[in-house]
DNA sequence: CAATTCTTTCAATTATTATTGAAAGTTTTG
DNA sequence: CAAAACTTTCAATAATAATTGAAAGAATTG
């Protein structure tokens, strides 16, 4: 396969996989193109290249940056802003992994904390519900622990150490 | 707060927490009914109480028997078919674990191989390619393992040795 | 075996989410 | 400070995904 059809390949992949997983495709697949790119591109290029609108291209980059994977470049005598990705793949899950916790798993723990405190006679039906939420908040805050426990890992650790343990 | 409203409140959650996550809000939602009900329940019974259409609960219910989530229940005497959750929080995590890596992780790293393999002279543009995409197959083959290891250990093991592990 | 009861399917519709692109906003330049 | 160059916004539109419900299909019953 060439390289520039395999580029492209990347960039539908990637955007179908990310709306698989609740994340824009256009989002995916700028991500895609910065990553993949070896020099940092324009809101222009970005465009041209994945065929969208100025609009959705600097939509995409600027949430790209809020969820800290891409940056923002500039270079003398270019008034432009130039968007380069952040290249090390364990730095990306970390802060996947970091921004999700923080929008959906922290608010998740909040509503469920609410939802265990159940009025009323104490019956059969209401010890079965508050236990029911109960194992969820000690699942999602053990399973929240351990994102917390991978990201402070270094990569080496993680791959090395930690694997082994298991086998 | 009362029972029933905390349960329908449970419900909503659910529904959109599964939403953010790329899986049908009904689907979530009739996943939340069944776990929170202490009897098993009929399509009818599923229609009345979330308000959708029959055709939208039976294919809910059907998807989650193959995400193995859900069973189906016979009653002598009944014709209809009654259905029931699986009510323990780490199998139903286990199950959901095994079914999204086999339906998008294994495909991810077919797709992902075929795209290792380009053709053309040595460049450093290729070169950066190359590596970016076996970055990744080596990030998702080692989250893969991780998550056939955790699915492998039984909750006491988890949650008990292996976080005190990084503690 | 035909009537009844329940389940499944799927084309049409509705709802949701993403995208466009022109206009407004901002920053830089001479 | 006004023109130029670039960025951001957002109402309108388009694309995608979910839902409906009537009809067809199965299974069970008497």
């Amino acid at each position: 396969m060439e390289l520039e059809t395999a580029k492209q390949q990347f960039i539908q992949l990637w955007g179908n996989f990310g709306s698989q997983w609740g994340i824009n495709r256009s989002m995916a697949q700028v991500h895609a193109l910065l990553l993949t790119s070896t020099k940092s591109l324009c809101t222009e290029d970005v465009m041209e290249t994945l065929s969208i609108s100025r609009g959705n291209a600097n939509m995409n980059i600027r949430e790209l940056m809020n969820w800290n994977l891409v940056y923002k470049e500039t270079f003398p005598g270019d008034r432009r802003e130039y968007f380069r990705a952040e290249k090390d793949v364990w730095e990306i899950a970390k802060r996947i992994t970091k921004e999700r916790k923080r929008r959906e798993i922290e608010p998740l723990q909040q509503h469920l904390a609410e939802l265990s405190v159940v009025d009323g006679p104490d019956s059969e039906e209401k010890e079965a519900f508050t236990g029911t939420i109960s194992d969820l908040q000690r699942l999602v805050s053990r399973l929240d622990g351990l994102s917390d426990t991978l990201m402070k890992a270094d990569e080496h650790v993680f791959f090395g150490k930690i694997v082994q343990f298991f086998k």
